[in-house]
DNA sequence: TATGAATGAGAATTCATTCAT
DNA sequence: AATGAATGAATTCTCATTCAT
């Protein structure tokens, strides 16, 4: 008799679990090219054959890590525009928040992530994950540019051109990501409102506190 | 008739540069192990033969580009830091357009040594580069953050943790450096003041303004 | 309900004939290297560890199976000539008309078996099977020169160096079930007479038929 | 000063040539699987790495090589058919005289070449070569016909049905390229006439004689 | 100074074989 | 008897580096 089926799937699953989590975090430091099949194996304490029995090569395994990181964190700014009963300076602050909770919590592999999107950006590869379609790579930024401009009509957010600020935020959010990455805690990360600020229209702060 | 010791000195210093050039561009995007020495030689017109005969290996050439890149941000902060009759403010206000016009210019190779510089560091190879003395790769993040301090104590710049205040700045910059250099003009650049709001004091300008 | 003995007996013979059907069918046209476990595994409808609970290794499996080629091109052969009140001629027909039949009936492996020798004769491996003793190998063709031989002393074969004649005649049949194989019904296959008259004298047909 | 044009293009046609000879050898008797790189390269005398200068890999060489035996077979028929002042009977002749002679030349290598299309029939590899194309892998075949038809008008040839006669008389050819290649010289080779035979029309001969 | 053919060490990949259940 | 996940040795392939001219 055979192992039972469930057995099967569960060794499967662990397998491809320590695949992915040692791919995530290899692949957004030393990039595709500079990371070995060897390594990877070796930090999910799996051989090299079985790497290759569950995906079918480096780049295989690269291409499904960088789409679950892109389409990742598209949904979650798309639920994030989506909610309902939150102003727009309250879903951004709740998106900043997320991001510093990520930064702070050593477990977390949202930079990983992050750092993974860069890594292939960078490199020009993310179009062999794409194809020509770059919607998947711009939707975050489109979201969070409409998420921006309802802040402006609301008045929350400060006004000028969308586009604009929605990449200063972004960048600032990346580079944080960067840091956190390369130099662990030696930069001591900055509060969250500092980075609220960058969009936050504090006339209106001071207007109110004002009343 | 045979070539002038100048003219050989000129082709020279022309293959050099344009090993450089090309070195900068593809290192910055692809990394170290993701650009090969014949996309190099390809890229700067000349053979891989030649190649070695200026540089060692690859690694050398990537070192030395490195390096350069460090020092040269190194001394831009320094100069700056050390200038007398201008305020900590215009000191960041300074720095900031100069980093824009940077990116705003496609002929400038800022945004690529930025990008270099990012690379080396995720992928920990900057040891390689510095030895143990991680002084080098700090010495930027010092440097402003002294400007910082002294903005502080001048009233130029937000009070609170200049650490953490020097992080998100770099933070900004990196992010906008690795936009330019991934999306090319898809992104558009925030305008200066608005990066150089992340520093400045803003309850002074409008005390100011009060006035 | 356990099952009986019958019953398990009988998938284990099952479980051999697919492995066995599926190893010849591949072996034959893809060879020993060019087959792997896994396409006769899948071919036979059983799972890789049950392949080897049957078979030590892939290549027992192939000696196995060129040995039984061989050894049953060898007995049939054996028998012809040793069979009584049968001319030699007549022998020689009886053999051509055998092999047409295996070629016109699409069940029949007998041309998988004939590529099988091919195959592991071409590159070499049929000394795996045989050791050093050559004889497994040749026999047919020695059998079939005694026929041949014999036709000559009665006049039914055509005169000259046997050994020749038997080259000739037996590449004819190589090339046909090599043609059946490649091609399927794209080459029509000759007649019977055709491929004996490779062998039969001519001469006295005429002369028989003057009489 | 690099070495001239001449002396890179020399080393370059040597080694190309080497890679080529050793190739077809390899391919021919133990198939595309069955033979490796370091083989091929040893045999050739050079290192792996150059083979991969030449050669994006295993397959584009092996497929270069089939490709090129079967247009050289191709065009040798053709020739041998468009020749003027030859009967269909004579046209025969040469060519099985031509394939002899190749035979007993151990320098030469058509009977190699006879091999490597018929290993890659065998496996079906040959479609990775022509693509759905077939018109390469049966050009041969007919204009072979073509002369058999042609002879079978001028009475040269046998008659009865062409593609069968086809069939049979190029079935004894790769039969004897086969045992040459497989047995070297232990199977005696049949005499020129004994092939032609199985085209050529015995009665015409007879009749001829008795005249 | 300049070339690109040639090398070989190391990385990616395949696949026969083992093993716990 | 039967399964397919897991292993690692052998193979294919890449690419930094050398070298003769």
């Amino acid at each position: 008799m055979p192992k039972t089926k469930e057995q099967f799937d569960a060794m499967k699953m662990a397998s491809i679990e320590n695949i992915r989590d040692a791919g995530v975090k290899l692949f957004a430091k030393k990039g595709l090219a500079g990371t070995s099949i060897n390594e990877i194996a070796k930090e999910a304490g799996i051989s090299i054959g079985l790497m290759y029995h569950y995906y079918k090569s480096k780049e295989e395994l690269y291409i499904e890590l960088v789409k679950f990181a892109l389409t990742t964190a598209n949904e979650l700014l798309k639920q994030l525009l989506e909610t309902k009963d939150m102003s727009p300076g309250k879903k951004i602050e709740t998106f900043t928040k997320n991001m510093l909770d990520g930064l702070n919590n050593d477990g977390d592999s949202a930079p990983y992530y992050f750092a993974l999107i860069d890594q292939s950006l960078l490199s020009n590869n993310i179009y062999k994950i794409t194809g020509t379609d770059e919607s998947l790579v711009f939707e975050s930024y489109h979201t969070l540019q409409l998420i921006i401009r309802e802040g402006q009509r609301t008045g929350d957010i400060k006004n000028g051109d969308a586009r604009s600020l929605t990449t200063l935020y972004l960048s600032a959010i990346h580079g944080l990501c960067f840091f956190k990455l390369t130099t662990g805690d030696y930069f001591s990360l900055p509060e969250s409102s500092w980075i609220n600020e960058i969009l936050i229209n504090k006339q209106q702060i001071l207007w109110k506190r004002k009343k």
